[in-house]
RNA sequence: GCCCCUGUGGCGGAAUGGCAGACGCGGCAGACUCAAAAUCUGUUGCCCGCAAGGGCGUGGGAGUUCAAGUCUCCCCGGGGGCACCA
């Protein structure tokens, strides 16, 4: 009879321990070292999905760890709260956001529960919450107070039928992806958070982010975009005026044969309002989205505007000045000067317009005389002709030097520009953090005072109306100026939600403050050691809450720059997706194997097309509830398959087998100790010898080797390692009493190893074995040093370099004996043919090679 | 187009320049069973061979090395990021 762990009994035990003994509550303890361990925060959708599950149990495993290994840690949990979803669900379902909200958030916090996750709930927080959203609309005032807000014009996409801004991920081939009216850009103004005053600190900080990816470093060091160039002023024939220019090519300059303004630079509209052509060439440009997609969907092109613009270099020769749909004018100059024969786009641009391509750079071993330009630009290093006193001249000292004569001259200065921009943080949604200021007409933009926050949302919205619910509301935004007393009216813009999710980390070590955070807890917590989520997220909220950090620095709410040391990003959870003959996704539970390896649809057992694996989605139906699996198998089986299967940075493909194989190997182990009570009662580690030593080395082997590959986060390399422990143990046979310590001590070690990744059944095996306390507070095993090496070893035997032979040997021996065995085999023997060897190579202890 | 990552049995994957395929999934054979499930044992990279043994093998091609999955160069496939950024 073999015996079955009862997992619903015992996850739900141990969950009730956990909770009742507050073993996972963080208090600050400047006597020990801490560990912060954080996993990005959940959007309360509805449901955890898979994705959730194996970025907790990563992050579980950790903090687990850590703990075991003596540090005091940190590790909560909480809600990203604030959303559209919400709103949409009250229009659709006249559920009001709140209420969407907070169901949600109990259903998804009872699911993490059955997880058994080593959190601190104490400290839940969700950005919806006023208790939290005040410290951040203080936050904001306090920014603001320092200098790192602005209010100016920006261009927005704006839907004018739903008649808001949206997102450039919600515009769909210029049109609104709910409204699919045609997107126009406006002007309106809207809030920035200063994110360019911190350019040159984020890029350099991310080399000293050791334990970051590389691939987040170099995608957010291009997102940042740092390019050395100048600023080149030209003249406006004729008139009293004068353009900038930014170029990353001033050695070019007497290539140019052209200027170009952006459709929204000030110059185009003073012209654009006498010149009604102009004018319309400018509507035309913003007709199309401002996404970059469309923008890149968008043809170039170009009006003339019949001014000419005065060479800085060469005077008395002048290009045409004109309007081109391709310039931005939020990065650089917002005009540029157009040099065709050395950028492919001012020369595509050149050929349409019959515009000048002067050479100006060519190879260096290519004559002057004879090269041309065809339809490729030429890009390349080389030499300068073309260009009076650079002619000669190498690009990088071309670009010193006529940098050097623009700036004697004034008409230019070297100068350094980003591509990253300020961060638009105005949302004209109901649902999201009130940006805490009063419009008056007297004293103009007034923050509101501390005394006064939380500006709250109100309850009664309505969701009837497209656009802003807040700025519909008959009563909420109206109220007297704090500073002058009069009428005025409040912001009814609400912050981005990426604004709630920048400072959550800090938040977590003073949950309850009456302050945005203590510098006390925040100073003994931060930054968070070890950040788990996903790669989707390298940019933006990273991003981001690296501002924040250095920002809170600036207003005294922290000491430190970056927000996390440590990063891992995970991969995602795919599985198969199945599609009925007539298209109909059908979800896993749907199908049937047959035993020919065919798939049907169960009930009518029509053929099914299998696709092929990819992420999760709701839309294909390739998914599979987290709370159907642990209902089924518990939580434990979950985690372990979550580990097992594949690197944790990669992606996991879901597979029912999996599942059952973890499902396998917990009853094996639970088996393991329950069927051998009688060998339980070991004694401490007595010596042993033989088989019993073996074991020994197997278990501290084991130790060492799981210990490592949790350092470096190879968690499935680590339940590798246990699952051979496990084996071994199961193939020990040996009796006596040293036979029963080493397998005591084994199995001891095996629970104590697997505990961070299958904690109830760590618990569970822990009190059968008769352990003291709780598993969850015991310390991590060591590995004795002593059992770490074997007296023999196996040397691998080679020939050049093919493997013939191997060979067990005395650990250290001499290298003339080991090549006396080595030579001797027959397999040696007749490979070298007899011959003498020409040279032999060893490597002690690991392997000979035989040069013959 | 540019940048980054990646390619290993039927599958997921392992391997500080030193015995390729650990560990698992799946398969095959067997034990237990009336039978099945569960469990257990053995076996399982490919090819030749009754066997002993041999040959071939980490996307393809070259190179460095006593020794290459690992390092270098070229090519091919897969994935991701950026993309009018002047």
């Amino acid at each position: 009879m073999t015996s079955r762990y009862n997992f619903q009994e015992s996850e739900t035990r141990w969950q009730a321990v956990w909770e009742q003994r507050q073993v996972f509550a963080a208090r600050e303890d400047p006597s020990r070292p801490k560990y912060y361990v954080l996993e990005m925060f959940p959007y309360p959708s509805g449901r955890i999905h898979m994705g959730h599950v194996r970025n907790y149990t990563l992050g579980d495993v950790v903090a687990r760890y850590k703990r075991a290994r003596g540090y005091n840690v940190l590790h909560p949990m909480g809600w990203d709260a604030f959303g559209l979803p919400a709103e949409n669900a009250a229009r659709d379902s006249k559920i009001h956001p709140a209420k969407w909200t907070y169901d949600n958030i109990a259903t998804m916090r009872g699911e993490l529960k059955r997880m058994g996750l080593s959190l601190d709930w104490s400290r839940e927080l969700a950005t919806c919450h006023p208790g939290y959203y005040k410290h951040q609309q203080k936050l904001f005032l306090d920014f603001l107070k320092a200098g790192l807000v602005d209010r100016r014009e920006a261009f927005v996409n704006w839907d004018p039928v739903d008649h808001t801004v949206l997102a450039n991920e919600q515009v769909i081939d210029g049109k609104g992806w709910r409204s699919g009216a045609p997107v126009e850009k406006r002007k309106l103004a809207q809030w920035f958070l200063k994110i360019t005053a911190f350019s040159d600190e984020l890029l350099r900080a991310l080399g000293q982010l050791d334990r970051w990816p590389d691939k987040v470093r170099t995608m957010q060091e291009h997102w940042i975009g740092r390019s050395e160039g100048a600023y080149v002023t030209w003249k406006v024939a004729g008139r009293d005026t004068a353009i900038e220019v930014f170029t990353t090519r001033p050695d070019t300059l007497f290539g140019a044969s052209f200027l170009a303004l952006s459709p929204h630079h000030p110059f185009t509209d003073e012209l654009a309002r006498k010149d009604a052509k102009l004018a319309a060439f400018v509507a035309e440009c913003d007709r199309a989205g401002t996404s970059e997609a469309a923008i890149e969907a968008a043809e170039k092109i170009g009006y003339d505007t019949g001014l000419e613009v005065e060479h800085p270099l060469a005077p008395g020769r002048t290009v045409p000045l004109w309007v081109a749909n391709f310039v931005l004018m939020e990065y650089g100059a917002g005009a540029i000067f157009g040099c065709p024969s050395g950028d492919q786009r001012d020369l595509d641009f050149a050929r349409k317009y019959g515009l000048d391509v002067i050479p100006v750079v060519m190879p260096r071993d290519a004559d002057a005389k004879t090269f041309r330009i065809g339809d490729t630009a030429y890009t390349d290093d080389g030499v300068l002709i073309n260009s009076a006193f650079l002619d000669g001249l190498e690009v990088p000292s071309a670009k010193r030097k006529v940098i050097e004569r623009l700036e004697a001259l004034r008409g230019g200065r070297g100068t350094v520009q980003y591509r990253l921009r300020d961060w638009l943080v105005s949302r004209q949604r109901y649902w999201g953090c009130p940006i805490p200021v009063v419009h008056c007409d007297a004293c103009g933009v007034v923050p509101v005072p501390d005394r006064d926050l939380p500006v709250l949302l109100p309850d009664d919205v309505s969701f009837e109306k497209p656009g802003n619910p807040l700025d519909h509301h008959p009563t909420w935004k109206h109220v007297d100026c704090p500073r002058c007393g009069k009428k005025a009216r409040r912001e009814t813009d609400t912050f981005d939600t990426f604004v709630d999710s920048s400072w959550y980390f800090a938040r977590y070590c003073s949950p309850r403050a009456d302050e945005p955070v203590t510098r006390g807890a925040a100073d003994y917590w931060l930054p968070v050691d070890q950040y788990v989520g996903g790669v989707e997220h390298a940019i933006l909220h990273l991003l981001y809450s690296r501002f924040f950090t250095r920002a809170m620095r600036i207003t005294g709410h922290a000491k430190v720059d970056e927000p996390f040391a440590g990063l891992f990003t995970q991969g995602m959870v795919c599985h198969e997706s199945y599609r009925a003959a007539d298209g109909r996704w059908l979800y896993p539970e749907e199908i049937d194997r047959q035993a020919d390896g065919g798939v049907v649809e169960k009930g009518t057992g029509e053929p099914v097309t299998v696709g092929r694996r990819e992420v999760m989605s709701k839309s294909k139906k390739n998914v599979v509830a987290p709370s159907a699996i642990i209902d089924a198998y518990g939580a434990d089986t979950a985690r372990w398959f979550m580990l097992s299967d594949s690197p944790p940075e990669r992606d996991l493909e879901w597979s029912a087998a999996g599942i059952d194989g973890a499902w396998r190997f917990i009853n094996r182990v639970w088996r393991l100790i329950d069927e051998n009570a009688d060998r339980r009662e070991g004694a401490g580690g007595a010596a042993g010898d033989g088989a019993a030593i073996d074991l020994r080395r197997a278990t501290h082997g084991a130790i060492r080797d799981v210990t490592q590959h949790l350092e470096r986060f190879k968690f499935n390399s680590a339940v590798a390692r246990i699952r051979e422990l496990s084996n071994a143990i199961e193939a020990f046979t040996a009796g006596g009493a040293a036979a029963r310590a080493a397998w005591r001590e084994a199995v001891e070690a095996l629970v104590k190893l697997l505990g961070p990744m299958m904690p109830h059944l760590g618990e569970e095996l822990w009190q059968v074995l008769g352990g003291k306390g709780l598993l969850c507070e015991q310390a991590w095993p060591e590995a004795d040093p002593a059992l770490l090496v074997a007296d023999s070893v196996e040397i691998a035997v080679q020939v050049n370099g093919k493997l013939r032979a191997t060979v067990t040997v005395p650990r250290d021996a001499a290298q003339a004996d080991v090549e006396n065995v080595a030579l001797a085999q027959p397999a040696v023997q007749r490979a070298t043919e007899g011959r003498r060897p020409r040279k032999v190579i060893y490597r002690a202890n690991q392997v000979i090679n035989v040069v013959a």
